[in-house]
Parts: structure tokens; sequence; C-alpha cells
DNA sequence: GCTCATTACTTAAGCGCATCAGTAACCTAC
DNA sequence: GTAGGTTACTGATGCGCTTAAGTAATGAGC
């Protein structure tokens, strides 16, 4: 254990390197329009190597007016490895321009998005689910000088990817749809969107509108679904998610129901565990890493650029057919 | 769209009320051993609510020394419904404590946790993987007064969990234990350290140590281990986690075999799937939130008083017994 | 030999806050 | 009636950095 050994400033490495904090600072910033020799740059280099210097962010940002820092909230709940994946992307394409990322679990009691905003003083906000207005606002005065959410409105993606669910079935010939809703009050909302769309791609068939039972992730209670949407003569069922689906998979089983004979099953979000089911599930994928990538981009453009131009406002949710429909 | 309304500053707040922007900061800080009359108080905290005031962060942090900003370190995989409860449960209880959370999903290229601490200028420092002398020494010198982690070393709590599931396997009168790795090649460490907890308790049984087989989410790969145990005379196995070991059963079932009869299986994590699986799968489970509450404790107890005091080591992981073992 | 640019820096100001060291007004005690 | 305490504040300073403005030294151009 060394000594907590006092954190080095800027004038540390300076007086190290025999210049000014101001040359340090040009340096480290790599700032247009000054010209330092290769000599002196390696001096300070070398000197920042030397003490391990990093610079404050708090001071940073409080003298450039800008932190660098992005923030992302992401929901509470469903943090899948696909979520994962796009942060991961998200991270990366933006530490290439220059800026962190650090993350924040929407939902929690205690902190508010603006209050962690505020704290950490962001110079962006990304958020995975639609920001109210009322928040976006809050954010502004917050300090973050750009507030991206992934969706203008969540719905539509949400229902998109309802809808492609229950254009597949249609197209295999189904004719009577089912829909498996999840026991958490919080997914609630996603999952009336994701219905939303099932419905609407039903009426625009000429079908009616998909029986809706609740679930839990629970064999018996899955069987008791699967029985009854079969007296029902639904023949298939969109399911919220795969983990809904694949439960609902082993309460078929268990009520001696195949899948897709008696019932076709399909998920949504394409986990790891969808394609080793019985039988393998067909699910509704999207390309979060793309997506990331493409939110770094437009992040870094509009904070260069000019006005903040449209983020990508598609996952581009896509159907992946496997042996379950 | 309002105009880009500049950010209120104390000095704002400070002459809407009528006083000074010291007696701001000592209202919205409740500084000790100052006295302020209830009816400042309230024209300085209507102010603050008139223009929407946040102290920005940066300038706070840099005045004071420190961030009150504590910083999780999270492994990028396996981000399940656990984790997720924990980070929810460390964030509010930090926040009573008037502390704020962030998380960094580390393992991505980019930015390092030090780079990540530095820029947001973070008083402490979490971490759920183990971190390495050398990362915490950089910690200290990007400035964190306090870096956690959750365990010491996380082998413990790995090997611990390895040694719970084998140990329940071994009373249940199993005498031969086969181990599901993950494919994941990031998982590996992990993999390797909970194994061990089975190969310790297997030694301390008299018994061989476990037969290890590379696993895919695969039903056809996880048939043929399956068969490849059986061949064996392996009559249980310990799986890596809940998601290889529910493979693993649907492998079974291709494979024409039964647990426990055929093959006895015992995950971990206890995802919520878990207890849907057919049959429902017995595992290791671990109060997350509890860690997650205790931990914040020691954060505001080192904080506030003199020296960092161990952080909770242990996860607490029990068995918890379903029909698969 | 003088001006004007360019190079390679430095000096100083100030970002928004916390905090220490006041200070003016009022009250009490003797 | 004045020393000493308390209440309710304010002014000034500085945290570590960026950045606008300045300067001394060198070279180019005529």
């Amino acid at each position: 254990m060394t000594p907590p050994a006092k954190r080095a400033t800027s004038a540390d490495v300076a007086r190290a390197a025999g210049v000014s904090a101001t040359t340090v600072s040009y340096v480290l910033n790599d700032t247009p329009g000054q010209s330092i020799p290769e000599e002196t740059r390696r001096r300070v280099l070398e000197a920042v190597r030397q003490l391990g210097y990093r610079p404050r962010g708090s001071a940073r940002s409080l003298a450039a007016g800008r932190s660098d820092v992005v923030l992302l909230s992401i929901p509470h709940l469903s943090i899948g490895p696909g979520i994962t994946r796009f942060v991961e992307q998200f991270a990366t394409s933006l530490a290439q321009a220059g800026l962190t990322l650090v993350t924040h679990l929407a939902g929690a009691p205690g902190r508010s998005l603006p209050d962690v905003c505020a704290a950490i003083d962001a110079s962006v906000v990304a958020s995975l689910d639609p920001l109210d207005d009322d928040t976006a606002q809050a954010l502004r005065r917050a300090g973050a000088d750009l507030v991206f959410t992934t969706e203008v409105e969540a719905h539509p993606t949400m229902r998109r990817m309802g809808r492609l669910q229950a254009e597949h079935l249609i197209d295999l010939g189904h004719r009577r749809l089912g829909y498996a809703m999840p026991e958490h009050p919080l997914l609630r909302r996603i999952a009336d969107d994701r219905m939303r769309g099932v419905a609407e791609a039903c009426a625009h068939a000429g079908l009616e509108p998909p029986l809706a039972l609740d679930t839990k992730l629970d064999t018996a209670v899955m069987a008791r679904a699967a029985r009854r949407w079969r007296r029902e003569s639904v023949t298939a069922v969109c399911a919220y998610n795969d983990e809904v689906a694949i439960a609902l998979l082993t309460g078929m089983r268990r009520a001696r129901l195949t899948a897709p004979g008696d019932l076709a099953v399909v998920g949504a979000d394409d986990i790891p565990l969808a394609q080793a089911a019985e039988p393998p599930l067909s699910t509704i994928a999207f390309d979060l890493e793309k997506v990331g990538r493409s939110l770094a981009d437009a992040v870094v453009a509009s904070l260069s650029g000019r006005k903040p131009r449209l983020p990508p406002t598609s996952m581009d949710p896509h159907v992946v057919h496997r042996a379950s429909t």
C-alpha cells in the first residue's frame, strides 16, 4: 500500500515537464491551432505517464463547459444479453470519439434521471425508454446539451414487433391467434404496445383480435393457458417475450400438446436459450448492436455538428423462423 | 421548445432570494453549525424551485473535493434479473445517504474503469468483479476515495457455489458427478472457479473430480453430452448456470433421458425460468438485494466514518431444491 | 534593417460552487 | 454600560482546469 499519494494535477505535470499548465492542456487535448514541437509533447506525455496523471473530470467540465460524459438510462427490467451488447457497442463507439458512457438503471426510487444527470454533469443523456417532455425539459435544465430517446415514442417499434409476430403466424395460415401476457405489472405497458401490434395485423388480415391470457412463469399455469387457447380454437400464440414463450412450450408439453402442431408459438427478443428450446423457438430479433453504433454516431454528429439530427429510430426487428411455428 | 434557457446557477438563486450565494449553499447542504431562520430557508427553497436549480455537479465536487458519486462496475455478461435487483437496491440505499450511483459495463474496449472514474470524478468505485491491485491503485490515483470489491477475491464465493451444488448432489447419494462448462470464453474464469468448488466437495467426500464437458446452448450438443455422461456412469451434473442447465434438460429429453432419474441436474443463479423448466430446476440462489443494501451501508459508513471497514463479503448462496435433483 | 508572420510558449481570468474567516446586529450578564 | 456570546448572514478565496489574449524569439520578405 503506497500512502494515499495525492492525486497529480496538471500543475504537477507542468512542473515535471518544465512547461506551463496551459501547455499541458494543449498537449493533452490536441487543441487545434496550437503548435507544439514533438520534443515538448514527448516531455509532457512522459511526465503524464510518470505521475499517472488523469485530468480531474469535474475541473475539466467546469472549465470547458461540457463534460463529454454520456448518460444512458436503461429500463430496469428485461436487461437481457441484447441490451448488454447494445450498451457495449454504444460505449465503444462513443469512446472512439472521446466520450465516456455511464449508465443509470431507471425505475429505482431515490434518484431521478435529471438528478443523476446534474450530479455527474452529463453532456448527453440517452434513454431506451421514451422520455416525456417534462423529463426532457428537466434534463436540459440539469445541464444536458443533448437528449436522445432511442425512439421518439417507443410504441412504434414495440407495435412493430407485435405486428411481425402476428404477420409471421398469419402467413403460415393461422386464423385465430392468442397473446401470452407477462406477469410483471411493470412490463404491462410494453406488453400492451406489443399486443396492439398483433391486433393491428389481425385486423389488417380481417381476423379477430388475439385472445390475450395472463400468464406466469409456471408450467401448470402455462398448461392451463394452452388448453384454454385450444378450446377457443386458437392455433398460434404470440408470447410477450422468449421467456414467456419457453415457459409456454414447457407448459404445453405438460398438457401433451406439441408445437407447432397443436399450437404454434412465437417469442420476442431472441435470447440465447431460444435456440435451445424444444422445439427451437421462432422469435423476433433485432440488431441492437447496430442501433448502439448508429446512436453513438448520432450523438457524436450532433455534438460536433450543429443540429441534433434525428437518431436512428428503428431497431430493425425481424423474424427468426425456427421450429416452433 | 423553450430557448436553451441558460442553466441557473447558485448566484441566480441568491439574487432571486435576496441573499448571498453562500447562504444558498448553506441552505441546500444543511451545513452544520449554521443557523438559518425558517423564513430565509423558505425563500431560498422557493427560488430554487422557481428556477429549477440544481447545483452543477462538477463545480460542487471541484470545490468540495468529493463528488458523492458512486461508480459501479458490472461484468459485461450474465446481467440477469438478479444483478438488476442488486443494482436497484444499491442505488436506492445510496440515494438515501445522498449518494448517486452510476454504472459502467466492464469489459468493453474503449474506456477502462479508471478512465471512467476520472471522467466522472467518482468518490467511490465498487465492482462486482474482483479488481486486481494495479486497477485498484489506478482507481485511487484517478480520484476514488474508496474502492470496494464485493468479494476481496471472487473465487471464494464462486467456489462456494460450486461446492454447494456438489454437496447437494452428494447428499442425495450421487457418487460420480459431471460439470457442464459454458461456451463463452469470457465465462471461463468464473466457470473454473465454480468447478473448483465442485472438485473440492468431491475430494472432501472421497470422490473423483467431476467429469467436465464443454457445452453449447444447443439441444443436440446437450443430448450428446448427456449420453456421454451416462456412458461414463455419471449420475448427476452441476451446470455452470441455469441457462446451461435448462438447455441440458432439453437435450436430455431429446436423448430420452429424464431428470433426476437418469441424470440429476443442478443449475446456478436461480433465473425466473428455472422454476418453469421441466422438471423445475434445482439451483443455487443468492440474495443479491441484501448484498446491495449492505454494500451501500458499508460505503456510507466508511465515507462518513473513518476506516473503510470490510464490505460484506458473502452473497449468502443457498440451495433451492426443486425437482431436477 | 525594418516590418510582419509564425512558432512556442506563458499569464491571467474565470467556470460554479464550498468553505473559512469575518462582521454587523442584537441579546444577555454583571 | 460594556465585555462576551449568539444569530444571521456576507466576502473572499480557491478547487483544477480551459481558453482568450499576450509575448519573446526566430525567420522571411523586401
